[in-house]
DNA sequence: CGGAATCCCATCCGATACTG
DNA sequence: CAGTATCGGATGGGATTCCG
């Protein structure tokens, strides 16, 4: 079964049955990936935990608000494991649970056609645009 | 090269020379995808063009502005075609481009990872705030 | 039928300041 | 060090109205 028939049969499937958009796992998994920072969040802890703050120098542009909040709704969703050494100053260290790991398959596929297209997608964008200036 | 490689390794090399997060092939893709209902009217045009009206029976909740907000812009990323049939009343047909066929194997994974998870990660909510709220 | 325009609210997110 | 609290701008997205 490739993944056109699946994907249309599944879609067939939600629509049945009184159809909640909020509900569907499609939506589920997409709200949580398809935020600013949650992806690039998970990738910097694949093979190595880390501290919050190198963390946040592994990515960047993040503010430590919106770490602080990402990293609480991972934890939340089972999606890494936070632990706290009481040092002083106290030291927190995450790490990525099983059920990221396993999201790191499909991921990686989904980041691959995101490499492997990005020009194409560019190169729509410009011809877009430039037709649309006329 | 297994998944996990795959991705410490591209994270690693995207760190590198001035790391721009809006740049990244990552967030182009997520911030695209990850939106409220770019991947339900993707679904919806798989194996059948739609019609404006039919796609917007297909996925109940949507509304005009975003429908016709969301196709634009897959129009303009390359990910579907629009073709407008000159009848009275008019009537305009949206197809799924090359480009998004591509997209459909990778997204396929992610969705299939959706389901088959989704039930634990529920199990982690409910656990994360009951556990919160003492 | 397939939009475009306008209004408006909710939330996302960054900046800043403070804390145990 | 690892947060929390508060503010405020930008953006997302729904409801409604109008149009060719």
């Amino acid at each position: 079964m490739n993944a056109h028939t699946l994907l249309a049969a599944r879609f067939a499937e939600w629509q049945q049955a009184e159809f909640d958009s909020n509900l569907c796992p499609v939506r589920d998994v997409l709200d949580q990936i398809g935020d600013k920072w949650t992806v690039l969040i998970l990738l910097s802890l694949v093979g190595q935990p880390r501290r919050f703050s190198a963390i946040q120098r592994a990515v960047p542009d993040v503010s430590k608000r919106m770490l602080t909040q990402t990293l609480r709704n991972l934890e939340r969703n089972g999606m890494i494991v936070r632990e706290v050494y009481p040092t002083k100053p106290p030291s927190v260290e995450y790490t990525l649970a099983p059920l990221a790991e396993d999201l790191l398959e499909p991921l990686a596929g989904l980041l691959r056609w995101a490499e492997a297209n990005h020009a194409r997608i560019h190169a729509a964008r410009r011809q877009f645009d430039t037709a649309a200036a006329a």
